[in-house]
DNA sequence: TGAAATGTTGGGGCG
DNA sequence: ACGCCCCAACATTTC
């Protein structure tokens, strides 16, 4: 028999304009298609609980698109440094493919995988599957790398990225020997007792099969109004795209591509702004992945310095209430909510709660970012890490100190309507749209006919927005 | 990818 | 008819 090749996957559950899997099937000789669950590797970026539900389902799909081609999805739990050398050896595999990985854990762990197969002679082929650029593709004049995206932007765009996506393979040959496979039953990544992501299974469908057709959704339907529409959460006007490319079952550069080729047909000037806005976002997604390269801290630690002793207030009672989405601020509680239901926020929104955890109540953007791992389905470490320090204003290119969110504002602003609130905050269903973003200053009469009692069916607000505010720019200011 | 404070302008009420 | 004041609307500065 052959020996095998293997193909280690990660968040790469696709098929399609995959690299790893593309170069290793194109050698003709037997593949095996491997998955690890490693819980130890990543320390206390242990993957969390919304994000394992859709690991489920989106290896639930590989697994079956997979079988379509005749071959079977290799899954073990355990320590990837022991299983991965470990069978290379025992099948003596003739080389183990993967697309590069760019989180602390996962360098340092492909580097030990490798040490360890060099020392065995076995061959290790990596490839760009995750990014549209590698973060050392990319530095400004002084050979270092840029602190600011749009510099950053430029940059990139003048790479001219020219090769086009992968094909997915039309036929793969498969090791025919026997390899041992954990049940995915067995791993115990959906939750029962209490199953909490009801919520999950109306919104989502893990795999690459929904995520084409999400991108298809949102270039027919929602890219012509992006500019505008993106702002407003109770309007499907994002892509939604975040949890399938967190996990690989879609890449940037399919997307790209994808709306790189919409750009040539006629289109409106909103529209061609919307398809620019948009990719700025997927470069966002880069920048923040080129930042946690070059400054691995990123998860950890401030990445301007002059924050690392800023006063941050350890208020536990406040931190509840903002995870239960108990603050009293409608727009707030609104999103806290969606997110625990869902597992995701929308966008504006994320910056609303952001901004209100980080200035309003002066809790640690950390504090945010463990909250946002454990329930977010499109928890990625490159993107939270670099978002929250974004909005807490010690990340690169971040938001100056003294831009504080005025969650009173910004809902009027952007859910004039209040049905973003209603849909996520019942008990205010019955204010009227005009006053439900502080219902603390509707009088109490009038209050009681929307069947709204404050501090008994919906708290009072946590803290003064005005008197918060200053209290932020006092401390941020000595920073 | 802010919001508040402060400054400026101009129309209209009014003595 | 004129100056004065008020204040909304908009612009600029500041945090």
């Amino acid at each position: 028999m052959q020996h095998p090749k293997i193909v280690w996957l990660r968040n790469d559950l696709r098929l399609t304009d995959h690299p790893a899997l593309h170069a290793a099937s194109s050698t003709g000789q037997p593949l095996i298609v491997l998955y690890v669950l490693d819980d130890h590797a990543p320390g206390k970026w242990k993957m969390g609980g919304a994000s394992r539900w859709w690991l489920h389902h989106s290896l639930k799909s590989l697994r079956d698109d997979l079988h379509s081609l005749g071959g079977k999805l290799i899954l073990r739990r355990g320590d990837t440094l022991k299983i991965i050398p470990e069978m290379a050896v025992e099948l003596k595999s003739q080389g183990i493919y993967w697309n590069r990985g760019y989180e602390p854990y996962a360098r340092r762990q492909e580097e030990q995988i490798s040490k360890a197969l060099e020392q065995q002679s076995i061959d290790v082929s990596t490839y760009n599957g995750n990014l549209l650029f590698e973060p050392w593709e990319i530095s400004n004049k002084q050979g270092s790398y840029y602190k600011v995206f749009t510099q950053y932007w430029k940059c990139c765009k003048k790479m001219n990225e020219a090769s086009e996506p992968l094909s997915k393979p039309s036929k793969i040959e498969f090791y025919k020997g026997k390899v041992i496979s954990e049940d995915l039953k067995d791993w115990n990544l959906l939750p029962e007792k209490p199953n909490w992501a009801k919520g999950f299974e109306e919104l989502w469908q893990p795999g690459e099969k929904h995520a084409i057709k999400n991108l298809d959704r949102f270039m027919e339907y929602a890219i012509a109004d992006y500019d505008i529409k993106r702002d407003f959460p109770s309007e499907v006007g994002t892509s939604q795209l975040s949890p399938h490319l967190h996990f690989g079952e879609i890449s940037p550069k399919m997307i790209w591509k994808a709306l790189e080729s919409m750009n040539l047909s006629h289109k409106s000037a909103a529209a061609q702004a919307s398809i620019e806005r948009y990719l700025t976002e997927i470069g966002w997604r880069d920048f923040s992945y080129y930042l946690l390269y070059h400054f691995p801290k990123l998860p950890d630690e401030p990445f301007n310095s002059r924050f690392a002793e800023f006063p941050w207030h350890e208020n536990a009672e406040h931190l509840h209430a903002w995870q239960k989405g108990l603050t009293g601020y409608p727009i707030v509680d609104a999103g806290m909510r969606q997110l625990w239901h869902t597992g995701w926020m929308h966008n504006r929104v994320r910056m609303i709660v952001a901004s209100f955890l980080t200035k309003d109540l002066l809790i640690p953007w950390q504090k945010g970012a463990s909250w946002f791992w454990d329930t977010l389905v499109d928890a990625d470490l490159a993107n939270n890490s670099a978002s929250w320090q974004w909005v807490a204003g010690c990340g690169a290119d971040a938001a100056p100190y003294f831009r504080i969110f005025n969650p009173v504002l910004q809902s009027i602003k952007f859910d004039p309507t209040g049905e973003y609130i209603k849909k996520w905050v019942p008990e205010l269903q019955h204010i009227p749209a005009k006053s439900i973003h502080s219902p603390w200053e509707i009088p109490e009469l009038l209050l009681r006919a929307y069947g709204v009692e404050l501090g008994k069916t919906y708290p009072y607000p946590i803290v003064n927005h005005a008197k918060a505010r200053i209290d932020a720019l006092e401390a941020f200011k000595n920073k």
